[in-house]
DNA sequence: ATAAGGCCCTGACCGC
DNA sequence: TGCGGTCAGGGCCTTA
């Protein structure tokens, strides 16, 4: 599932072949895929604009227009934003294609159609929401430990809402938990201030590691759910400790790593290196 | 306000 | 071989 690093890596990859192209033609095959504003007027008003500014938040791709307009692109599971040549036929999961000035043409594919695509003035409009960039200097351990404070819920839960903290998915909220040895099934309020420091430094370290390695490709086919523009996987995956792991020897200790549910996730972990003792209201 | 569950989708996989 | 059932999963919506 493409979370913050390889969102990143597509807005890379994407900008030096949109830079200065203007879309000619907006095809929509499947409605649902554009959020905003209707098919219609999306086709009509993205015709004749120019790609000048590329952008990322969270998730979220921020594809700037030259009318001051933002395409915002949202691949949510398995979608895809490829450039190809103009004759490429659109196959049974493409459901949006830009063509452009140059003669190719950008293709949204998404087996899944969970993604989304957006149109907007400002695209606070659909990022508002969404927590600090944990890369940047808004994300800080004081700024982690207010959004913690008086939570309930899982520290694994916690760290998948994106108003905590943008960009975090399953697979690096699971490695970010490892490497911070923490058990996923905390209760957020639970977190000590110095487990609370070890998770904001293992948040950038595993997403700036993710970006480095140019994103996780965990491929299964269609559903290959990573593969950016260039085509080239990323290595990310070989770095993996615990995601996608089960009964698999931890890195560190060598116990198997276990996988349990949590917030209708599955969340792999060592039993041993994230605080085996761990228990509600035990203290230490 | 937070927390929990359902929903959207369909390829992959399993059992028969 | 084919069919039915189940699962995964980000974000949004509803319910409690």
């Amino acid at each position: 599932m493409p979370e913050l690093p390889e969102v990143e890596i597509f807005v890379r990859e994407l900008a030096p072949d949109l830079a200065g192209r203007t879309v000619t033609a907006a095809r929509v095959f499947w409605p649902r895929t554009v959020a905003a504003p209707t098919d219609e007027e999306f086709s009509a008003r993205l015709a004749g604009l120019r790609f000048d500014r590329f952008d990322r938040r969270g998730k979220y791709m921020l594809l700037g227009l030259s009318d001051g307009s933002t395409l915002i692109v949202h691949l949510r599971m398995t979608g895809k934003l490829r450039v190809l040549p103009g004759d490429a036929q659109p196959d049974k999961h493409t459901h949006v294609v830009l063509d452009l000035d140059d003669g190719r043409s950008v293709h949204y594919t998404d087996p899944r159609k969970f993604g989304r695509i957006w149109l907007v003035d400002d695209p606070a409009q659909v990022v508002d929401k969404l927590g600090p960039e944990p890369l940047g200097e808004a994300f800080s351990p004081a700024d982690l430990a207010a959004r913690l404070a008086g939570r309930s819920a899982a520290i694994k839960a916690l760290l998948l809402d994106q108003r905590i903290v943008a960009g975090v998915g399953n697979i690096y909220a699971d490695e970010s938990l490892f490497r911070a040895g923490i058990h996923p099934a905390r209760p957020g309020s639970s977190l000590t201030s110095a487990e609370v420091e070890r998770l904001h430094e293992a948040v950038r370290a595993v997403l700036a590691k993710g970006i480095e390695q140019r994103g996780s490709t965990l491929g299964d086919s269609v559903l290959q759910n990573y593969l950016p523009p260039s085509g080239r996987p990323g290595r990310a995956q070989e770095g993996h400790q615990v995601f996608r792991r089960t009964g698999m020897p931890c890195p560190v200790c060598g116990t198997p790593i276990a996988r349990i549910v949590v917030a209708q996730r599955s969340t792999h972990f060592c039993p041993v290196c994230q605080g085996g003792e761990w228990a509600i209201g035990s203290g230490e």
